[in-house]
Parts: C-alpha cells; structure tokens; sequence
DNA sequence: GTCTATAATCCGATAGAC
DNA sequence: GTCTATCGGATTATAGAC
C-alpha cells in the first residue's frame, strides 16, 4: 500500500509543518501556499486532505493535544491514589506526580510548538477555544484542585487556584513560551538538567504550599 | 487646541481597540477596516497618524510596554539595595520585591491585552521580537537573575534561572494568559484576593528556593 | 485632520488534467 | 492521490475631496 502510505506522509508533513508556523506567526498569518512551499508538497491537497485550512487547523489541534485527551493523566493520579489518604506519604506523591507531568508537558518528544500553539488558540474568543480550553485547561486544573481539596480537607476555590498555580506554572509557562526557551538554551529543547532543577523545585515549593495555605489561612489575614 | 486633543483622542482610542483586537485574535487576523470601524475612526486615518498597520503596532507595543522601559523596577531594585547585604533582610526584600512586581503585571491599571500581545509578539522571529524581549525579557530575568546571584553567591545561570522562573511564574503565566483570568474570575480583572494570596505564595517559595539551591546543591544530586 | 473611492496585491478555494 | 491554472473575494495602501 504505498499509496496509503505516501498519504500518510503528506498529511504528517502538511500537520507539522503548518503547526510550526501556526504558532510562530499566528493561523491567521500563515498562508495555504506558505505551508504548502515548506511541506514540500502542493495547495491542492491540503483541501483534499483537510477540507481548507480550518480542517488543517483541526487536525494539527489534535496531533498537539494527544496526550492530555487520552485520560493518561487521570490515570496516573488514580493509580496513586492511595498515597494522598495519607498525609505522610503526600510529598511522595508531589514528587511522582511533578515528575509526571513535567516530563509530560517539557520532554515527550513532542515539538515544542505545540504548547505554544494550544496557548494562542486559547486566547482567542470561539468553539474551537473553548473546546480546547474544556478537554485541556479545565480537566487539568479540575484535576490538580480536586488533589489539593483531597490533601487539605480546604474547599476555598481561590486556595486551590493559587496551590495548582504554584504548583503548575513554571513548566506550563516554559511549554507554552517556546521562544523564551530557544533564547535561553539556544536549541529546541529544553536541556534536562534544568528541568531535573525545575521539578525540584516545584516539589518543594508545592509541599510547602499546603502547608502555608492549610495553617496561615491566606484569605483572611 | 481641540484640533490636537481630538487628535491625539483618535490615536488612543485606535491604538486601545487595535491592542486589544491584536491580543485576541493575532496581528494578521485583524483588519484595519476592523480597528478602524470598531474605534469609531476611519481607515484612512490611520495611515495618516501611523504610516499604516505596522506603524500602529509599534504604537501598540510602545503602549503596552511603557513602563517596562522606562527603568522603574531598576530604580527599585536599586533603592532597596541595602536589604541585599544582609542575609537576615532577604526575607524583606523578596516580600518588597514580589509585591511591587506582581502589582507591576497584575494590578497596575493597564488593560489585560497587554501582556498577552507582548507574549505572542516574542513568540515569532525577527526584529520587533528581539527588539521587545531585549528590552524586557531579558533585562527582567538579568535583573532578577543577579539578585539570585547577590544573595546566594551563586555564579551557575541555570540555578538563577530556575530560582527567576520560580518566582516570577504564577505572576508572568497570569499576566500573559488574559483568557484563563477571565475564564476563571468571570470579568477583565484579576480579583484582589487572588493577587494577595498568589504573592504570598511567591515571597515564601522565593525564600525557600535560595535555601534548597544554596544547600543541595541540585545540579549535582 | 478626517473621510471616501479606488488601485494593486494576495488569499482560500476549486475545477479539471494527469 | 497529486498538481496547476484560475476565480471571487478581501486586504493594505493611497490619491484626492473636504
């Protein structure tokens, strides 16, 4: 079946190619021929292949979003369920679970564009935001507050957004801010020794945080 | 001179509408037709104050980032340069330092479009983006990264850089994601209690972090 | 300074050959 | 499945009236 496999390569190279410019230039600037010149491949078959651009956009969400649409995340978090009924074993937790998840969105081997792009298409106002914002987003901040309710008994919703903010923000921003990145490091990727740095920290940090917000009660001093 | 304050009247309100357009939906993707109907002015105008579209986003930009450029967070920096001598001040000056930099991004009056069109500006190459993230990315995190290196005496630029991310992420993330504030708060406007509880969060981590990176030693475990 | 009509360019989509 | 020529529409910029 080489045809169906030339097929499939076309679309690859039409999805990486048109994500990498999508989230550099914004969708809006990026032009079907431009993607078409750069993929090596020609106008005609993005519309055969996608339906038009808006198809294409679809399609190259969707490569970027795999992993937080597959549950694995849930997963994980009730696979370790166990250790956050006790309060001794919850650093243990933060640890795997900040591990997890850094690795997932810092060093999948996905390119560093799609962080970016899913940002921009959350910016803007629309179905396609908020489908986005619903299936990522909200799932994961859903997710992370439901762990800190479980940990602190403390059903403050503002608590729980600082806590998953602190918890969570240092490796979204560096997923999401791709150009930050390859001004630091000079490459395309992030170099592990400052994601090994980063992941501690943050654990440390998301310890202390519970207890802080557990004892000094933030929302009235 | 009402000829002049009308003009500079029309500049606002074009440069406000446009900003804000810009933010949303990407440079490309907005119309000067669209800012110029949205803003109550006319197309032509625009290219008699600006030049034309390209000159307008540099107004934008300007706007946007005024008081990154004109030096008050070195001023402060440098005004509280006494509490860096002394280790028993640190705690102080990271309390000081959080609260006039998170209300510098958070709370500082400027509409939420700003941070958000400065980010997606640095996100693509060239000129107006090395421009922009060399005047405030980069003078930020040098800032910030040599506090690290007074207090600590560290010279290893990941730990500053880590430690930097550490303290300035939940802040940046929230100034620059416009959507996710107004999805989460439900107005243009971060609440008051968030902005507290949020810096709170930074000053202790900020203080904890200078511990872990000095004692563990964390590129080497 | 402000406005409108128009010129020159470029885009997404498609028809139809191969 | 792939490619090219072309159509209709939209965009920026501008010329010129007021």
């Amino acid at each position: 079946m080489a045809a169906y496999a030339n097929s499939e390569h076309t679309k690859k190279a039409l999805i990486e190619t048109a994500g990498s410019l999508f989230a550099e230039y914004g969708v809006k600037a990026v032009t079907t021929r431009q993607i078409a010149k750069e993929s090596g491949e020609n106008i005609g078959i993005i519309h055969y292949h996608f339906g038009g651009k808006d198809g294409l956009l679809d399609a190259v969400l969707d490569y970027a979003s795999e992993e937080w649409r597959d549950g694995r995340l849930e997963r994980f978090v009730e696979e370790h369920a166990k250790l956050l009924e006790n309060p001794l074993w919850h650093v243990e937790f933060l640890e795997k679970f900040v591990d997890y998840f850094y690795d997932m969105l810092l060093s999948d081997g996905k390119p560093l564009w799609c962080g970016t792009l899913i940002f921009q298409i959350l910016q803007r106002e629309g179905e396609i935001s908020d489908r986005v914002y619903e299936r990522i987003s909200r799932s994961i901040i859903g997710l992370i507050s439901g762990i800190y309710r479980q940990m602190t008994g403390d059903k403050d919703t503002e608590n729980a957004y600082c806590w998953t903010m602190s918890l969570i923000s240092p490796a979204v921003l560096m997923a999401v801010d791709s150009a930050s990145v390859k001004r630091f490091s000079g490459t395309d990727k992030i170099p592990d020794s400052l994601i090994h740095k980063i992941k501690n920290i943050a654990t440390i940090n998301a310890a202390a945080g519970l207890t802080i917000l557990k004892t000094r009660k933030l929302n009235n001093d």
